[in-house]
DNA sequence: TTGACTGGTACGATTCTCTGACTAAATTTA
DNA sequence: TAAATTTAGTCAGAGAATCGTACCAGTCAA
């Protein structure tokens, strides 16, 4: 396998680098922020997600993404507020806090995809973004249901 | 973000897609092993490979990698051996049960990566294999280095 | 042969994750 | 509409993974 490595390593050797900039990055700005905490916090839709959506997007129970949220929500990342279609469920939502980290995040995420496109080529990096997308419909079982 | 994903994400969403199937592979042929212990195992070159080499690999302190060494070892997947270049070191090579493990895991992958071939077409399966292996020489360090 | 460096281990503390059991609201069924 | 079922989420407890600090032993250069 060293000798030609799967397609499955090569995804996690990028994905990694990725992650570990972009959150090195936030750590160092003065967030203190996890990447299991990044890792439910990303998946959050911009008019809040509810936990069992966020547990399945980050691929985790609900016990675990509960746990996470409840450690964003005490750092003032995320705020929970009721869903007003379901009285049952409640919306994670990001809070101020949260909110101040994102630019942050997208600058680095702007900034590595940037390196990215310089190493590969616009058109390289466009496929890899274009196959990624469409890997989604079959890799991805939250991607297949429509959002609402 | 949830509008258009970074490609960090995508990267996490098929990468995650295909260690779950692997691993859910290997763990129903009767091989108890953990994501953990299977991306160190992963990363362990057929001469066998030093726990510190194992551990920047796989991005985990060498504290974490020899702890999952250690299980690895104690359920009889692996075996550590001396390093004849190198008293202080030792090498981790793959033992008997490990090496009944490889074939189930690399069936599961031909399978996997056949329909996303079957997916995407031949030529985007190409390209993407293609990118991720160039995007490596920037984003992984220990690629880098010659492997001796 | 001494001092700096390197490969690895030991210990202790946190963080992450899961299973199982439970409550409450919503939905379906009879 | 009342009962049964499903769904959203929480609680409690246990096990797995990870790290930081400190340490030991072998190597290497001066």
């Amino acid at each position: 396998m060293p000798e030609e490595p799967n397609v499955g390593l090569l995804l996690f050797i990028a994905y990694r680098a990725m992650e570990k900039r972009v959150l090195d990055a936030v750590v160092d700005a003065g967030f203190d922020i996890t990447p299991a905490q990044a890792r439910v916090f990303q998946r959050i839709g911009p008019d809040g997600t509810r936990l069992g959506d966020l547990a399945e997007q980050a691929q985790v129970t609900k016990q675990t993404a509960g746990f996470l949220v409840d450690q964003l929500e005490r750092a003032g990342y995320v705020e929970r507020v009721p869903d007003p279609t379901d009285a049952r469920a409640r919306l994670v939502r990001i809070a101020e806090r949260g909110r101040q980290a994102m630019p942050i995040a997208a600058a680095v995420v702007v900034e590595i995809e940037a390196e990215w496109t310089a190493h590969l080529g616009q058109r390289r990096m466009a496929d890899l973004r274009d196959a990624l997308t469409r890997l989604r419909e079959i890799t991805d079982p939250y991607a297949r249901r429509p959002t609402q």
